[in-house]
DNA sequence: GTCTATATATAGATAGAC
DNA sequence: GTCTATCTATATATAGAC
């Protein structure tokens, strides 16, 4: 069962050096160290580099889409909900583990790595525009709302807050970017239920 | 005159290289290929690797902001302004050319090589704000519109959009979250002037 | 200003002993 | 399953000739 643990570390080793320095900053020998794993070891396991990589995906996008769905699973109105998912970020600075990907080359070339941030992405937008087509049907919303451009909208705010969070060094515009959205938003719940 | 002409084509070298592959992607042999010039003239023209980044990233920024200005300072209502902004947007998996580096742990960690980003996004919020508030005053939104905020949102969705459309492997995502954020605003327009 | 030679460290992996 | 030795290529630069 050793053999079985050491997999395991190796696996989350890189999943937290790709968070941190993506995929073409991620070495072998890095992931070999923070696993407290062997060269031969990690070759034992895995294929390489790639292979490690494609396993530490997958298990990053899964995790961020159980993390989400915690959030929106919850009970509330569809409003109350999507600010909680809005401002359920944390260590805003780090940035998204699935989304950061993104910006690598290697990563976007290889359908392999590629497809778990794109399935990470489909899923988080119908969830959102589910969350948001319930609220719409109890009258949360106007009947115009756009369930699934808004839904779109919101994971883009999110992953572009990080950019402009660590663009700025500090996560003030993330949070700026997020209540810019809630308002808006705000607005169409105000058109379906007129303030007193 | 033959030396102005090297420095220059291998800046513009480096931003090609640190659009396409990022920061830590980037080697000073790829720059050197690219601009068609030899080791010995890039480290007589720069200090190495950091300094021709520097150089590259403030002029890149510098690019971003005169671009985008370029829209926004367009006749037009401020809806229209917001909406010919988001729409500009080419080549979109390329992703953008200054928000992509603040990916990178290398640029973020370098106050010199962050600053252009921090510094692109602040008066791109700003220049935003600027024309929502025009559209404010001039009757266009509601009174309550957040402006700062609509316009950290509009930012990020973009940034973001980026992200969502390498993710997936084409534009689509990019352009349902800008035109979700577009629909968003105009639930505020429409509430300054009903609907007949 | 540009070129070639040289240098150290790391990337990424294979081979074979244990 | 894990370890050590070894290997080729590249990253990133410096030195000094021209």
């Amino acid at each position: 069962m050793s053999g079985t643990d050491t997999a395991r570390r190796l696996v989350e080793a890189t999943q937290e050096l790709l968070w941190e320095r993506g995929y073409v900053g991620t070495s072998p020998r890095a992931i070999q160290q923070r696993a407290g794993a062997g060269q031969g070891s990690m070759y034992h396991h895995f294929g390489g580099k790639p292979d490690l990589a494609r396993a530490a995906v997958r298990r990053s996008a899964a995790q961020v889409r159980e993390a989400a769905d915690a959030v929106l699973a919850r009970e509330g109105s569809a409003r109350e909900r999507v600010r909680a998912y809005l401002e359920r970020e944390r260590e805003v600075l780090r940035g998204c583990r699935v989304g950061g990907l993104a910006q690598d080359p290697d990563v976007v070339a290889d359908p392999e790595l590629r497809a778990p941030l794109a399935e990470t992405f489909t899923w988080l937008r119908g969830r959102l525009a589910d969350v948001l087509e319930e609220g719409r049907a109890g009258g949360e919303f106007g009947p115009g709302l756009d369930t699934a451009g808004t839904a779109a909208a919101i994971v883009a705010v999110v992953q572009g807050g990080y950019v402009l969070a660590r663009s700025a060094g500090e996560p003030g515009p993330f949070h700026e970017a997020a209540d810019g959205l809630l308002a808006l938003l705000d607005a169409h719940a105000a058109r379906a239920t007129p303030a007193s």
